[in-house]
DNA sequence: ACCTGAACACCGTTCAAGT
DNA sequence: ACCTGAACACCGTTCAAGT
């Protein structure tokens, strides 16, 4: 009843990168913080990038999912109560985030299905429209890494443009 | 008449980073270009992150260049051909690009006030106002960083997306 | 003032060898 | 089937030594 090592090494890097930062996805740290040495991991994943994959595959899903749970809620404000909580959930994974959305999917090392399945949920609510979708889904990729990489000034009021952006108001 | 080293430097990286990409940006591949060792480099520069902060520094000041350009050629929609323009440059220097806004800016070491003068040009055409400015940089950010990941399908039609974004029709 | 080679602590990855 | 230590080619950076 243990867990295939895959998902070990999966859960671990995973568990580095919220404690150490993206310094924290070497196979040398993955491998010590199971307790074994780094070449002994080319035994359950052929390179780094299959480790980098399955933490893309992670946020892909999870990011959707914390977007289809605040949908749900049915708030007065569905849309914008979606973008903030993806928006609050992205600040928690900083280094998730980027290794996702701030380099290339490795999508040929990602279960196939797996990008379109997790980009229904904004083309749903976009009712379909596929130019409306790419933009909402640009615009809070483009706030979220913007204030991670600390690009706003401190005093920026934030909520305020994502009201703008997201609001009910906006369209 | 030459240049001081500490330019050679910076204009050496960009080369590099035109050619090579990021990997490019190393201390030992910027040396062997200039035909010196490594640790002589530190004659000119405390560490990796002053070469750094100097492409930011360039990333900014062009890119806000790019924009005041096509504003001032006053075409039917000047907003969208800012836009449009600093799209293509960013498209044609994507590993700057993403150096200057994929991971924070070494404030510390750039020139004081040049952030908030490369900002400018887009608070400008926002009529001051701060929240359209942040929201239209952080959609265009948005934009180019997904199109530079590879993110959209092949099939996408990001024009539409652009215009829908900053053509005139869209306020 | 400017440069050098050797060295140190890190990477990802390979490989022969052990159980 | 799974793990090991040693090694290789890379990093950024330090330092004693040379001109």
């Amino acid at each position: 009843m243990v867990k295939p090592r895959v998902e070990q090494i999966a859960d671990v890097a995973w568990e580095l990168l919220d404690t150490e930062g993206e310094p924290g996805l070497s196979m040398r740290r993955i491998a010590a913080a199971l307790g074994v040495s780094a070449p002994s991991l080319y035994k359950h994943v052929t390179c780094r990038d299959d480790i980098v994959a399955l933490v893309q595959g992670r946020t892909l899903i999870e990011g959707a999912a914390v977007m289809r749970r605040a949908l749900r809620r049915r708030s007065a404000d569905p849309g914008l109560a979606a973008a903030m909580a993806y928006r609050r959930w992205a600040l928690a994974h900083p280094a998730q985030y980027t290794l996702t959305y701030g380099q290339p999917l490795l999508r040929h090392l990602l279960p196939p299905g797996l990008e379109d399945q997790a980009a229904m949920v904004v083309v749903e609510h976009a009712g379909g429209d596929e130019i409306t979708a790419r933009l909402m889904f640009a615009t809070a990729h483009g706030l979220i890494s913007l204030e991670l990489a600390g690009r706003f000034p401190d005093d920026a009021n934030l909520d305020a443009v994502w009201r703008a952006a997201f609001g009910r108001a906006a369209h």
